[in-house]
DNA sequence: AGGGATACTCGGCCGC
DNA sequence: TGCGGCCGAGTATCCC
């Protein structure tokens, strides 16, 4: 499931593959994916052409940024894309090909089609979903002690809950939520509202240094060993939580709990990240 | 009004 | 072999 770290990664790939090529068309096999234009069949219609400068990253979200128009693309559980000839074979969870004038294709692969793929005119993407309502990137100035603590104190939720909601702070999903927290050492079940300015700094460092780390490492590879382009992050050896349930604690030897929280599976250690569960 | 909880998307996978 | 339930990111929707 790609979180912040997964989609830098891919971003990086992406701009070192696709650059500079130009869309001679654009094949819909699952229109679902499309959630703007409504029409899906505009889509194809609206990047034949069109040449591709660069590719960004907001959050999980990947924009490919083209001569008039730009797609965000969210990867959600996953997506992948993969750069390969125009006659690759392409299988049943491929659901969209855009084909390039030089006979190379871009295919985006799905299992769960959760994906999505917006298209908007350059400039307006910023100004609508899914974007507008986006926080502060966490490896930017715009995401600081202080803008944890604001995001904080505005919330009766609890800390695991704000960290994934994309407001406070974006990129978390639950790997990198369970394993900053743990860091951390504050309990996912914390109030947000509740959380001493000691603890409030040292979450804001854990979720930075988490997710430097991640970065630097190429991202983590969960559960899926077919990753097609060879390409696997590293990070999954750092893991301190995430997916150990049972197995020892790497600081203290206490085994790793799993709870639910907000519908999510939840990982911590119960002995390093005790603490007041405010409730 | 605005925060919070819930429904919804989807198919591989697990347990029975 | 079949089948129901689970998982999960983000948005839409409802509720308070």
């Amino acid at each position: 499931m790609p979180e912040l770290p997964e989609v830098e990664t891919v971003k990086r790939t992406l701009n070192q593959l696709i650059i500079g090529k130009t869309v001679k068309h654009v094949e819909i096999r699952w229109p679902n994916i499309i959630k703007r234009p409504e029409d899906w069949r505009r889509f194809s219609k609206a990047l034949a052409g069109e040449t591709i400068h660069r590719v960004r990253r907001r959050g999980k979200f990947l924009l490919f940024c083209f001569d008039s128009k730009v797609m965000v693309s969210h990867l959600r559980m996953e997506g992948r894309y993969r750069l390969a000839a125009e006659n690759y074979p392409a299988d049943k969870h491929t659901h969209v090909i855009f084909y390039f004038t030089d006979h190379t294709a871009l295919f985006y692969r799905d299992v769960r089609k959760f994906g999505t793929m917006h298209l908007f005119e350059k400039g307006e993407e910023w100004a609508l979903l899914p974007l507008k309502k986006l926080g502060p990137e966490p490896l930017s100035p715009a995401f600081s002690t202080d803008s944890l603590s604001r995001a904080c104190a505005g919330t009766t939720r609890v800390v695991k809950t704000l960290l994934l909601d994309q407001k406070a702070v974006v990129g978390l999903g639950n790997i990198y939520t369970d394993e900053a927290l743990f860091r951390a050492c504050i309990h996912p079940l914390r109030r947000a509202d509740g959380l001493s300015g000691v603890e409030t700094a040292r979450l804001y460092r854990a979720i930075v240094d988490t997710l430097r780390e991640a970065v630097r490492l190429g991202g983590s590879t969960v559960r899926t060993f077919k990753n097609s382009q060879g390409r696997m992050g590293l990070f999954q050896q750092k893991l301190h939580v995430y997916g150990r349930e049972g197995l020892p604690c790497t600081r203290c030897g206490a085994p790793i709990r799993k709870i639910k929280v907000g519908g999510r599976g939840t990982h911590f250690c119960p002995e390093c990240q005790k603490g007041g569960t405010t409730l």
